[in-house]
RNA sequence: GGGCGGUUAGCUCAGCGGUAGAGCACUCGCCUUACAAGCGAGGGGUCACUGGUUCGAACCCAGUACCGCCCA
């Protein structure tokens, strides 16, 4: 083999992209559903068509990635499946926000113009984040990547509208809805964003006896009712008499309902049943008429000096003219309380009386409920499972409707005389029907996502093969909607199989001090930035390396530097072993030394606990144990001992350095896909690391007696290289020394500690200024002058401050009888060997101080 | 207001009943022919607080304080 040319470090650009379009050219991310392998399947959460690459994407996706990487190498038939969705409300707003420097609304074009000015965009900006996907390195099955408003998943939302609304799970009705007034539509619950702001807290008064506090005072001109709890004795005598509302002069009643709390502010409540969800309760349960005051726009329509307001603007008027006619008791400002916000703009929601669509959720919500609860589908980490049994098992009715132009238009048609007709995807509508305006809310498409994408509603191979997928990866906090969604549909569709066997949680990605990445705060990490910087190894490796189950992950510069280091490392450490020669070959009947059959033992190890780590998830686990290896054994001292093998002409070593990188380079590929690649084709001349198998623990390579005698090596090393350093000896200064390692076990080491620790044999003026001693072995040193006495015993009596401790500490425990009596065995044996071992070292270190003289 | 989680080295986090760990940061010495994106050595912690259980508690239990998240 010709010895390659590796440069002395990596450079993530030069390999990355080659690399990458070679995988997909060749296939190797392709799934087949023909294939008799096991199957592995993993649907991505799809982005948002408007979206582009973020920090916690890179996370979501690395570890995805990971886990597909490992099942392919495992040899199962491995899908992983990308696409995006088509993100109605925020694509409508793209295009008409692109529409509106042309002096244009979505208007001046008309529906079917404007969606197909829709199409155009995404056709021509939107879904950056695929092309971003390919520089992160994502493994996914590009022929397969789907888009919630294609042909065949539009089907299957058409399809599912249909049974759904046949079997009386979606239903029509007027009713309090979260509503945007900037995007003029209606939003489910999880569209609105909750946050403490900042109000006002203004107290009226509609009557001698009765005062109403509200935040929002504008409201009051469609009051229909004041509530006050019907055992309050307080207002019990008013319960069926009437007030006068202020400003209005229409006299409202006052109904006593269980619903108020008599034990907050005044315990009477003012009802506006058209303009808040609670007062719609009580409007309904009293018959109240519900009076609409504001338009879609937030703007006041009724009669009176307040009309055409803005309810910003109306509010401090409306109050100002309470207060002008002596009605405000009392004000408080600012006033905090829960506000919620359209979680696409930001604007302040309206509880809005509309007419809308809705799921049915009970029965639906209850199976996915079902489906953790015995054991179909597996939560990990399981605490966080009850916080879905809580969003599932209390879940309002979903409102579908959006009104926007951009999405899966209702499949239900109106005829002339308010005849309802649902239409399946194959039906055509009656004549002179017309079709509802309103679009399916986007998360009911992306709801279908884990079997829509496989060709749902039709019977597919790919269906058969891999559904149900075999883990969805999310952050916990979509848990409870979307995952909680799919289970639904999933189980709905899908005769009860749920959409995945397990649901793995990740958390949100936070920087260095945990704070959470925000444009104000200006601590967002742009992956694409790291990913040029430190590569995309690195990258994923740093987020990785923080991923604990179900925990936010913090990651700074300083730590993808670090990432960028250790794939460096891996790089030179390859490149030493090219250089000399490693090469993978059967290792039957080679003449193993310590060393060999300590790293291979230690490998088979290291294989087994990395296995459980990703079995488990738990990916920071899984990078750290493979960082220590790779680093702290394979290269800090298997190479170095190695090194000397190879001096000493023991060709074997190259087979073994072949077999160790070619097991770890396989081990860390799902964590850093591309400099493994390039060094494990050079290593092994192999066509693809993504398609190597992944490896085995051989149970033939555990070897506690070669672990035990380099451990010892280990130790005696790094003793000596501690007091060289105490005493300013320069590692690469040789000096002459004693070995006492004849009976111990490191009689076979003499040539490795030598080596590492620059000791050369003692001449006949050898004269030892120091001795050491580590276990039974020890080291004369001729330190070729006066040592350094006082770094010498401050080196030996801080050892044996140490051992007085450990001796202090054993010997407590096992002059104490309870201890004695009631500890297992093994624990006492231990603690009589430290107590043994800490009285040898006493002895000793005080004989070494003693000898130091004065 | 309800629920969940957290509090361990300067920072971020592992450890979850038997001698306190990692990465980064820090100190000292080194261009020792794979790597200065490196090598060697080192310093640094009453494991939030108070009680309890136990021969033994960072770890289990109860309470307190503070922080975070979700829901209302």
């Amino acid at each position: 083999m010709t010895t390659p040319e590796l440069p002395t470090q990596y450079t993530p650009a030069d390999v990355e992209t080659r690399n990458y379009d070679r995988w997909v050219s060749e296939g190797h991310f392709g799934a087949d559903p023909g294939s008799s392998r096991e199957p592995y399947s993993i649907v991505l959460p799809p982005p948002n068509v408007t979206g582009v690459l973020h920090i916690g994407h890179a996370l979501d996706h690395s570890i995805q990635d990971a886990l597909t990487r490992r099942a392919r190498m495992q040899g199962r038939e491995t899908l992983w499946l990308p696409g995006m969705d088509h993100a109605g409300i925020a694509t409508q707003n793209v295009v008409e926000r692109e529409l509106a420097k042309e002096g244009l609304s979505r208007h001046d074009l008309g529906r079917e113009a404007f969606v197909e000015r829709v199409w155009r965009w995404k056709e021509e900006s939107g879904g950056r984040i695929l092309g971003q996907m390919r520089k992160l390195g994502d493994g996914v099955d590009w022929s397969r990547e789907r888009f919630t408003m294609d042909t065949g998943l539009s089907r299957a939302v058409q399809t599912i509208f249909k049974r759904l609304f046949d079997d009386g799970l979606i239903y029509r009705a007027e009713r309090i809805i979260n509503w945007c007034p900037r995007c003029l539509t209606a939003l489910s619950d999880i569209e609105v964003e909750h946050s403490e702001d900042e109000g006002e807290l203004v107290s009226i008064r509609y009557s001698d006896e009765i005062v109403v506090a509200t935040t929002r005072a504008e409201t009051m001109l469609g009051d229909t009712a004041v509530a006050v709890h019907p055992s309050d004795e307080r207002y019990a005598h008013l319960i069926g008499t009437t007030v006068e509302l202020p400003l209005t002069g229409r006299r409202i009643p006052v109904v006593g309902d269980e619903h108020v709390d008599p034990a907050f502010g005044t315990g009477a409540v003012k009802v506006t049943p058209a303009h808040d969800p609670n007062d719609f309760e009580i409007g309904r349960r009293h018959s109240l008429p519900s009076l609409t005051v504001m338009d879609e726009r937030g703007v006041i329509t009724a009669h009176g000096p307040f009309q055409g307001l803005d309810r910003f603007e109306a509010r401090p008027a409306v109050v100002a003219a309470l207060r002008a006619e002596g009605m405000i008791v009392a004000e408080k400002r600012p006033y905090l309380h829960s506000v919620g916000h359209c979680s696409r703009c930001k604007t302040v929601v309206e509880p809005r009386l509309s007419l809308q669509w809705f799921v049915n959720v009970g029965p639906l919500a209850k199976t996915a409920g079902d489906a953790v609860r015995d054991g179909r589908t597996r939560i990990h980490p399981p605490e966080l499972a009850k916080r879905y049994f809580d969003w599932v098992d209390d879940m309002h009715d979903w409102c579908i409707s959006r009104q926007l132009w951009w999405g899966h238009r209702i499949p239900v048609w109106y005829g002339p005389d308010g005849e309802v007709v649902c239409v399946g995807p194959d039906e055509e509508p009656p004549a002179g029907y017309t079709q509802d305006s309103d679009v399916l809310d986007t998360w009911f498409s992306s709801a279908l996502w884990p079997f829509s994408t496989m060709g749902w509603p039709d019977t597919t191979p790919e269906l058969a093969r891999f559904y149900p997928t075999s883990v969805l990866v999310t952050g916990y906090d979509i848990l409870f909607f979307w995952v909680a969604r799919m289970m639904m549909f999933g189980l709905y569709a899908m005769d009860g199989e749920p959409p995945f066997r397990v649901v793995a949680l990740h958390g949100m990605v936070r920087d260095q001090y945990g704070k959470k990445m925000s444009k104000s705060f200006g601590n967002v990490v742009d992956p694409l930035d790291w990913i040029e910087r430190f590569g995309a190894d690195a990258t994923r490796f740093t987020l990785l390396r923080g991923a604990n189950p179900g925990a936010d992950v913090a990651v700074s510069e300083e730590w993808a530097a670090g990432s960028r280091n250790f794939c460096n490392k891996i790089w030179n450490a390859t490149r030493f072993a090219l250089m000399n020669g490693a090469t993978v070959g059967s290792l039957d009947g080679a003449d193993l030394t310590a060393a060999d059959r300590w790293i291979l033992s230690r490998l088979q190890t290291v294989v087994t606990a990395a296995n459980e780590a990703f079995e488990e998830f738990e990916f920071a686990k899984a990078a750290d144990m493979l960082y220590h290896f790779a680093w702290d054994e394979v290269c800090d001292w298997y190479l170095e001992l190695a090194k000397i093998q190879l001096g000493e002409g023991l060709d074997h070593t190259r087979l073994v350095l072949g077999h160790v990188f070619d097991a770890l380079l396989r081990l860390l590929h799902p964590l850093v896909p591309f400099v493994t690649e390039e060094l494990w084709r050079a290593v092994t001349g192999g066509e693809s690391i993504v398609v190597a198998p992944w490896p085995v623990a051989d149970a033939r390579y555990a070897d506690a007696a070669a672990e035990a005698e380099i451990g010892a090596l280990q130790e005696l090393v790094t003793e000596v290289r501690r007091f060289r350093s105490d005493q300013g000896l320069k590692p690469g200064q040789k000096v002459a020394a004693r070995l006492g390692l004849v009976g111990t076990p490191l009689a076979g080491q003499e040539t490795a500690v030598r080596a590492l620790l620059r000791l050369t044999e003692p001449a006949e003026s050898f004269n030892a200024t120091a001795q050491l001693s580590v276990g039974d072995v020890t080291v004369e040193i001729d330190t070729a002058g006066a040592i350094d006495v006082v770094a010498e015993r401050k080196r030996l009596e801080k050892d044996l401050a140490a051992a007085r401790k450990e001796a202090a500490q054993a010997a407590a425990k096992l002059g104490n009888e309870q201890f004695m009596a009631k500890a297992p065995d093994d624990v006492v044996a231990k603690v009589r060997t430290r107590a043994d071992q800490a009285s040898a070292d006493i002895a000793r270190l005080e004989a070494q101080l003693a000898g130091l003289g004065v």
